[in-house]
RNA sequence: GCCUCCUUAGCUCAGUCGGCAGAGCGUUUCCAUGGUAAGGAAAAGGUCGUGGGUUCGAUUCCCACAGGAGGCUCCA
């Protein structure tokens, strides 16, 4: 047998015999990487095990481990999801199964019920699921590759129409090949044919794929869990049928999947919603409604304070600020617009028949700041000397958002936007965003966060106004601003609001999520609606352009991500209360109230918890409300005048003189907010 | 809005195969006064989300609505 060479990721070269399959190669390297292996990469290709390498291949091996692999397990997985969902719902169909972060899911229809709509699962057919796939897992069905043509394809295919869609090439499917002529399918074949085979010419189970998978269904399958069933969207396209998606999670080893089980309770530990209601920051009644909060006293000192900063910023950013009511008649969302292309966002009119002639008059709940604010830069006529004007307010808005969107404070009905909308004129607009941005960034960072990136939202062909010439310089504007940045810029065409594109600045917390925060829409439209001018250098009427701008997104949601960024853990310029005073015993407790006092006349949040229960259970307490300074007070204290310091997640240290307390306090709310 | 699930004390959750409702934490009171992550005792607290229906009887079964969770679609 004549040998060949191929060359491994370290350049090295390696000779096997021809007709060696990656798996082989594996093999020969080591019996670990064999081990580990899930499929090679050739050429620069993903393959499987059992492709066979050709003389000069480059040739990398993919271990269970590594992203690749995981992807793969997932992959396969998901395929073995949907043998086991056919196998028990005979009648049902699929359509599309990828793997995902973390896990897979794939897309059902089951059988039409008695009421004559598709079934639906129940949340124990996800055990029986589960079952059926760890049989079919069991069973070690190898994964056969085969590329067929697309006649065939339809034969084989013939009962399910959504493949029959992705082989035509009308629906996209990313794991599948979609180049035109040919269908790449994979094979499951069981041990035994099935009775009545499902697919023509097939003993078990086929789907169209791009592949590569693992060898067989039980090579680094099994450390997997079927987590949730949801309805998702045929091409997710709600015109389109609804489909039964189920979700599941895969990993390579059992460890590795407790670990993502323990990462995800982590996750739910620091979700907002709970916390707000562990640290007494906020809640939803619901005789208020969906989606509409009330700040309790804790919350509402943070929440004074990140809108108290966010004003001292804008004031020193040369904005000035206004108010507007919560309600307008309904002329002023046809000027602006609103009500031809945002109504569904609306709540409904308040009607009155005693106003405003024989049809009575409609008033609304306003859903964005930006049409009074116009109504403001109208009251009086406006020079370019005023221009950039800067007009800002802490503005509430209600929107009506579907039933199923509303989602703690990140989607809610009635919010509070840090809204402004600048005036400039178009020359202006460039060097405008430009700082902007930079203001909107810095402001970010002071808040903690300091992980970003750029998404540039683009014209909805089908969702917009005014011309087309506007918008092209809308966006270059806009791209420029953002590339001048120098953060990553992501495109989202399609993603503009009706009057024109915008940039949102995306932030990563703590653990890496990501959330949308600030955007800045640049907007040709409304200012002609509303008639809006000023006087250039020349003498004569021209129209400015409007920014709109929210930093925070809104006070809501930028309150709950910094809740889930911190896990309620608010850094000290924020934290509702800074520091607490424990007495050791009661006759400690005048000496802790005085020192309160001081620190309260200081500018500090301070309170005292007598001694009515243990101090280790009082210890225990301020821990879990997550305050930065704990303080013991005993006999050394109040005889030298110190306090025994216990620091959010630090040591504790005894007989720090108070002065010294009070100065570190100081030292540390500058630090973080800096002096302005 | 659509799909699946959930709603029992302030919070976290048991429970009732349809027959007077339970725990822990928290709250209040009393005892205990202690140096760094749970001292002891007692009490209060629930028309079992709301409204209908079935039933001798519904917190339990059925329907509608409201609120919530996870998705889909949409979005600050």
């Amino acid at each position: 047998m004549s040998a060949i060479t191929v060359t491994l990721p370290d350049r090295s070269t390696r000779q096997v015999d021809e007709g060696t399959t990656v798996g082989g190669l594996a093999a020969e390297i080591g019996r670990g990487l064999a081990k580990a292996a899930v499929i090679g990469v050739v050429n620069g290709v993903e393959r499987d095990l059992v492709w066979p390498l050709a003389d000069g291949d480059e040739v990398e091996i993919v271990t269970a481990d590594s992203d690749r692999g995981l992807y793969t397990i997932r992959h396969s997985t998901a395929h073995v999801l949907a043998q086991a969902v056919l196998d028990l719902f005979p009648g049902a169909t699929f359509g599309i199964g990828p793997p995902i972060e973390d896990g897979f899911y794939y897309d059902f229809q089951l059988p039409l019920g008695t009421d004559g709509r598709p079934g639906t699962f129940a949340p124990d057919d996800l055990t029986r699921i589960e079952a059926r796939m760890r049989e079919i897992m069991a069973e070690a069905q190898p994964f056969v590759r085969d590329d067929i043509d697309n006649d065939r394809a339809r034969e084989v295919f013939a009962e399910h129409p959504f493949k029959l869609e992705i082989i035509d090439g009308e629906a996209d499917d990313p794991t599948s090949v979609s180049e035109p002529g040919f269908a790449r399918t994979y094979e499951n074949p069981p041990p035994a044919p099935k009775d009545q085979p499902p697919f023509a010419g097939y003993p078990g189970f086929i789907d169209l794929c791009r592949g590569p998978h693992v060898p067989d269904t039980k090579a680094h399958l099994g450390h997997f869990k079927l987590t949730r069933i949801a309805g998702a969207y045929w091409r997710g396209d709600e015109k389109r049928a609804q489909l039964q998606r189920v979700y599941g999670t895969a990993w390579h080893s059992k460890a590795a999947l407790a670990e993502h089980l323990e990462r995800l309770e982590e996750a739910a530990k620091r979700d907002h919603r709970r916390l707000g209601a562990e640290l007494d920051l906020f809640s939803f009644p619901d005789e208020i409604g969906s989606g509409l909060a009330v700040f309790h006293p804790k919350g509402g000192i943070v929440r004074r304070l990140m809108e108290d900063y966010s004003r001292r910023r804008h004031e020193a950013a040369g904005y000035e600020f206004v108010y507007s009511p919560h309600i307008t008649k309904s002329d002023l969302f046809e000027t602006s617009g609103h009500l031809s292309w945002f109504a569904d966002g609306m709540f409904p009119p308040m009607h009155f028949d005693d106003e405003g002639g024989p049809d009575g008059q409609d008033y609304y709940l306003k859903p964005m700041n930006c049409p009074f604010h116009c109504l403001i830069y109208r009251s009086r006529q406006r020079s370019y000397r005023e221009l950039p004007l800067r007009l800002f307010e802490f503005g509430s808005v209600y929107r009506y958002e579907k039933s199923g969107v509303v989602h703690g404070l990140t989607r809610v009905r009635g919010m509070t936007q840090d809204d402004a909308h600048i005036f400039c004129t178009r020359e202006q607009m460039g060097d405008e965003l430009r700082s902007l941005l930079g203001f909107v960034l810095d402001l970010l960072r002071d808040y903690g966060l300091d992980d970003f990136y750029l998404e540039l939202s683009t014209k909805d062909p089908d969702k917009y106004i005014g011309a087309d010439e506007d918008w092209e310089e809308a966006t270059e504007a806009l791209r420029a601003a953002a590339e001048d940045s120098g953060l990553d810029l992501v495109p989202d065409p399609g993603g503009a609001a009706f009057y024109g594109p915008k940039i949102s600045v995306q932030a990563r917390d703590a653990i890496g999520r990501t959330w949308q925060m600030s955007t800045i829409q640049l907007d040709f439209q409304e200012p002609p609606r509303f008639g809006l001018e000023y006087v250039g250098t020349d003498g004569a009427r021209h129209t400015p352009v409007m920014i709109h701008r929210a930093l925070f997104g809104s006070v809501e949601r930028f309150f709950g991500v910094l809740v889930e960024h911190y896990a309620g853990a608010f850094p000290l310029w924020l934290a509702p209360v800074q520091v607490r005073l424990l007495p050791v015993r009661d006759d400690h407790l005048a000496y802790a109230d005085r020192l309160a006092d001081r620190l309260r006349a200081e500018g500090f949040r301070a309170d005292v918890v007598d001694a009515g229960e243990k101090l280790g259970n009082r210890i225990r307490k301020a821990k879990g409300e997550k305050i930065p300074y704990v303080l013991v007070v005993g006999d050394d204290d109040v005889a030298a005048g110190t306090v025994g310091v216990n620091p959010r997640g630090g040591e504790v240290e005894r007989d720090v003189h108070a002065d010294d307390f009070v100065e570190r306090l100081r030292v540390e709310t500058t630090v973080q907010i800096g002096d302005r």
